[in-house]
DNA sequence: GTGGTCTAGACCACA
DNA sequence: GTGGTCTAGACCACG
């Protein structure tokens, strides 16, 4: 059975398109949508999937198998590696969590009160687009 | 009683210097510490108090008076505008808002549970190293 | 066929040069010479094409962002963006019939009669030395 | 009996302060509305009556004198000398031949039609809010 | 190849 | 003292 994964890139963001990729598909490894072994998209399907350059794609993916997240093998496609899961787990935790932080700083330095910013998130976490979707 | 205020850069950060001059001044007339009518440090003061170089300030400065934050007059110096703080309150909170919800999504995405993205919320609000500073 | 664009500087000029870029482009984006998503001159091009320095003609390129006239990505280029003509028509426009009462009223003032203005003004449609030439 | 002359400044336009003033007062001489002999304000009633720093009058005034147009004395005040009305007569209808030469290729290069900038002009004219005021 | 950022330093214009 | 412009040149990030 195939899993459901989508991708998306946001061309307007500050965020390179090839972290862009590289993030979602860490947190998909992370949350275990993807896990050891998967098959990611080819740079071919997932470049038209996104309509990006090819390039960017590959790009993507050298930098995830530098990290060892995953492993690229001629003829195979890319894979996701033994040990991803735990690399993608603590690294999108770090990640997350200083963005969070960041984020809830600006709030405050903005004026925000404590109870504006813990209603926020509520709505931010209500809002849920299921937890598939994220840029 | 002088007005407190203090502005320092991270040049580690991703997010461009002169990005984080400008965000900082926002939050600050967005909270209400720059009102409309206050006069930011000089270029020079500037460049001198966050160890960058003048160029790099004058930037910052030149942007937000493109964004109709500020006024720029030659002899005189950088003031707030008029509609400054209306549209730093506007801005700051879509800003802010934005990055709340990305965050909070990528914690969900990467298999955070609701709860435990609570729980870093309230730390980070705690943890609030005065609302003051921001990078 | 080509399209016919040209641009050039005045350095004697007391309109600063990335000013007179920027009314260069605006004046053809208005005029139709250049489209929404028309690329401009890259900034080595431009630069070149001009002989000024490559950080003068960026100048230009980001305040005409900033307005919204044009988008600059990495890799890719600057282009016209989509609300671009509408921008530039609106604000040429205005900027384009101020000049004309400017000048009117400063003939008026200065002595000159009605008619002597209008032959003046015949004179300058004449002698245009095509549409195309801006400084 | 006292001449009626206003003068106004726009801190917004690009033209320096000094230059606006030096303009009106070249307009007023070579209109008539100043003859030789004249008495120009006082540099601290012209810096009252358009709300700029005295030195910035003094500089327009300083210039003017340079260029031949007005005496400064000590006890007397600033008068028009005897050759201003010929200088300024000559120079203001270059610079405004020149300025109307400018607007008017900017009108054709943003597109608009020749008729359209006789009409522009026509409605200038006559909207004339009497010939004393300049900008 | 694109644009993006930053520095260092010069010179000018204005108050 | 203020900001404004421009140059030259470096290094980075993206496609």
């Amino acid at each position: 059975m195939e899993r459901e994964l989508s991708f998306s890139v946001n061309l307007d963001s500050p965020i390179a398109v090839y972290v862009q990729i590289e993030n979602q598909i860490q947190f998909a490894v992370a949350a275990g949508r993807l896990k050891a072994g998967d098959i990611l998209p080819s740079v071919r399907d997932m470049s038209a999937a996104v309509n990006v350059n090819p390039n960017t794609v590959t790009k993507a993916y050298r930098d995830l198998e530098l990290r060892g997240v995953v492993r690229m093998r001629r003829g195979i496609g890319v894979t996701v590696s033994d040990k991803g899961p735990k690399l993608c787990r603590e690294k999108t935790r770090a990640m997350v969590c200083g963005r969070v932080n960041e984020s809830v700083a600006e709030c405050l330095a903005s004026g925000m009160s404590p109870s504006d910013v813990r209603k926020l998130v509520s709505t931010a976490i209500d809002s849920g687009r299921g937890p598939y979707e994220v840029r």
